[in-house]
DNA sequence: CGATACATGTAACCGGTTACATGATTTT
DNA sequence: AAAATCATGTAACCGGTTACATGTATCG
């Protein structure tokens, strides 16, 4: 009876991973999204602040106030046990073609995450998965370098770089399995 | 008097990149990034034909419509020259380190247009721009990890993904400026 | 004749971007 | 005292997603 999963962005999840490891504020998402290498995320107000509000909304969140008497309270918010199941979830949705060629950053951030929430045993099922993608994507890459005929040489050093970018990760999940 | 370049989407840089080459209706479009390596980009009616319109707004598209007494005219789009001119301006943008991290499919699909509309000098200094932010990043990451004292070792793994990408990433860009 | 591919489009929804607004606290 | 940083928020805009709508042409 599992209940159908929202489409969930991106930015969700990495508030989600981060506030499973310590409760943050929505300012010190912004600073990790600003300056460490989850910089792919927005530190935009506009966007950290709504999709807090959001996971607040479903339950995921629960938030405690600093300086209520303050006109500019600080809000520390943190996962709820709801909202650890939600992202046990998301993670452990299988590794879809899709996401490996729209959204490889968040699979990645999936990964880094996986480790905590859902254990080694999670984290060695998603490296499989994304192992079979990558071979999968790799395997159509160099098939359609192969039938197109002849091509411009930089379009032809752009599949090559796409094929050395799958290449390279499906390395990188073998070395991992080995390692986990 | 440089003109302010209104901001683009990925989707409007491959439509254009793509009517550079051949004129092209929507649904051939659709094809492409339904079927090729293209397929980051939206194959969905509702990105691609909304695209097409606002291109043909700023007069960089033309169509010709055949079978114009049908319901359903077919309307093959080809790229005008100020289409041509906008392309170029797009394609000669400096290569930013927020584009390496949040978009870098759309700096490769630059790269795969460049060589046509720029010629080689213009892929070249693309090149060195990717190859600058590259190893920009990398040295990023690299400091971050090294300042980073204990991590689980699925965040760790993760990093090392981010670190072996852009080390594939600069040999690759080597080889190209090599090559070109 | 039914299914599949061809072919174009709209409408509701959602969320990220940008810009703006506000005010407290800390540093120089 | 000014500037920077801390800290939270809103509003307009834009464009991608999803789903729906419509009709033709081809093939088995």
């Amino acid at each position: 009876m599992a209940r159908e999963q929202a489409p969930v962005s991106s930015l969700v999840l990495a508030i989600l991973g981060l506030l499973s490891e310590q409760p943050r504020s929505g300012y010190d998402l912004r600073k990790v999204f600003a300056t460490t290498a989850m910089g792919q995320f927005s530190d935009s107000p506009g966007a950290v602040y709504p999709a807090l509000k959001r996971c607040a909304k479903l339950g995921w969140l629960r938030s405690e106030t600093h300086n209520s008497g303050s006109l500019r309270p600080r809000q520390v918010f943190s996962l709820t046990a709801r909202g650890r199941t939600a992202l046990a979830a998301l993670l452990s949705r299988p590794v879809m073609r899709r996401d490996l060629e729209r959204r490889p950053d968040e699979l990645l951030l999936r990964f880094a995450f996986s480790g905590g929430i859902l254990g080694r045993r999670g984290a060695r099922r998603f490296l499989t998965g994304y192992l079979r993608e990558v071979e999968a994507s790799l395997a159509d890459l160099r098939g359609q370098a192969k039938s197109i005929g002849k091509i411009p040489p930089c379009v032809r050093l752009a599949m090559e770089h796409g094929i050395e970018g799958y290449e390279t990760d499906a390395r990188w999940a073998r070395r991992a399995l080995k390692e986990l």
